[in-house]
DNA sequence: TTTT
DNA sequence: TTTT
């Protein structure tokens, strides 16, 4: 393919996904991102949200069905994909069109979870879940995890 | 900010990321990801790899601690951000330049993820790893996983 | 602004552009880029073309009348911008959400045009139209516009 | 082809395009953007210039041609096409690394262009030209090529 | 190394 | 119709 409309959105899942199934029996989810800007208000000198773009996406095969087993209505994600159109007729007959993200690739958005994943835990459970809504009680942590960091910070070459 | 060049990456991190300090104490995570793409070979009749580009990117805050704590080598991920240019001297005095991606947003790719997460840890434990070469062993899931789907596909109004 | 999706189309106008002024006298281009992708059928061993995506696009100030001025139906355009969506209710009263581009740059297509322009022309009257289906007789060039190129290709750094 | 990474760069050419041909006939321009962001100096409370990104671009065939016979140094483009590295050594046998982006789409920006198009000349010698620097006499319009725009403006639906 |  |  080549010459498509590429295009990746983040946002947050406005409901839990919709998995479903072609008679063939490949995988589909569907759902929605709600994308809201953030605009810097000179005059009250603070951010404030704009309006959000709520992109519905769907996604297939295997992909689907993780998005299915650990997404959730409120998660963040970043999705990447194809725009697409699709036409379709209303109960009333009339034609109508709606833009549609053919989503590529989808990952739970990593910047604002704060689940700490324990030593013990990485390998096995994984990652902490990203439901923007949920959270969850984590685990302690009896390691500590911390970063293992180390050294200052420089501004050395990258590689 | 306006007229930034924002890009989107997809690929596996070529090692784990390195989690450092600011002098004032800031998190920030560098790491590499190859993003391999892939192409039809219409006289073999089958795809084949192409030339990976390999994106060195830089996260800060929250996100950089989240992402030193739950991405490893091997790890696919959908990265997005600013793509930048630093200058720098190598040792011999030459003058460098390279091209980096500032991450604004950063999630594990659910692709290709086969991590089956249970019933029970739907909520506690989260998604189960996303680590491309490792996985590592996910428990049994006795109510059985499978998506709760329903319904046949049919090609109706998305909303 | 920060978190905006942005996105760029390759498309041919579907009509001239319209332009428009607000009450307080900023011109805005409306106009809806008809952008096809093309697949390669592997059966028929052939490049065909897929679904067309139809973006409707505005555009504001000065870039306004410039599109206004230089573009006709039919000139493929490299446009960038966000996407939004907004709200209207039809005439019935019925609540309707549009997907439209808000761009931020628009250049005509380079990719086919095939106008040739003369050395006396360069600096005055520039680039001869760019409108996909037209076309329009370009003036003879009686030095020959063939570029001066000079030596063979190599492989060489880039800088 | 999939899973490439995607990019548009808006900017200004740092140069006259270089165009060449390979051995077999091949037309290629390349040349360099410079895109600078700007940032809105809160402090200062007003927008700056950001550290620019200046991007190494390539095109092929037709394109190519276009460039080279209508672009110049300092003219603002938007250009949408594909990420990719190439590794040279140096004549020191030095390995190096660049990323570059091969350009699949070119187009002359339309933002700041200010060039009247006589109604005479449009369909004959088109656009202005979109030289950064230049600019470039215009000849009157004895009919007026005010924008026929008319009517105030209104928030009505797109289509 | 460019531009408003 | 979501989230920090």
């Amino acid at each position: 393919m080549a010459g498509e409309t590429i295009i990746t959105v983040v946002g947050n899942l406005t409901a839990d996904p919709e998995l479903r199934f072609t008679p063939s029996g490949a995988a589909v989810a569907n759902f929605t991102v709600a994308s809201t800007p953030r605009m810097f208000d000179k005059n009250a000198n603070e951010w404030k949200d704009g309006e959000a773009l709520f992109m519905r996406c769907s996604i297939w095969r295997q992909a689907a069905e993780n998005v299915a087993e650990s997404l959730q209505k409120g998660a963040r994600v970043v999705v990447t994909g194809r725009l697409k159109q699709r036409s379709y007729e209303t109960k009333e007959g009339e034609k109508r069109t709606v833009v549609e993200l053919d989503a590529e690739e989808i990952g739970p958005s990593l910047k604002y979870a704060t689940a700490k994943v324990t030593r013990a835990s990485r390998g096995s459970s994984g990652f902490g879940g990203n439901s923007g809504g949920g959270g969850g009680g984590q685990s302690e942590d009896p390691w500590g995890s911390a970063p293992s960091a180390g050294g200052g910070f420089s501004d050395e070459p990258p590689f």
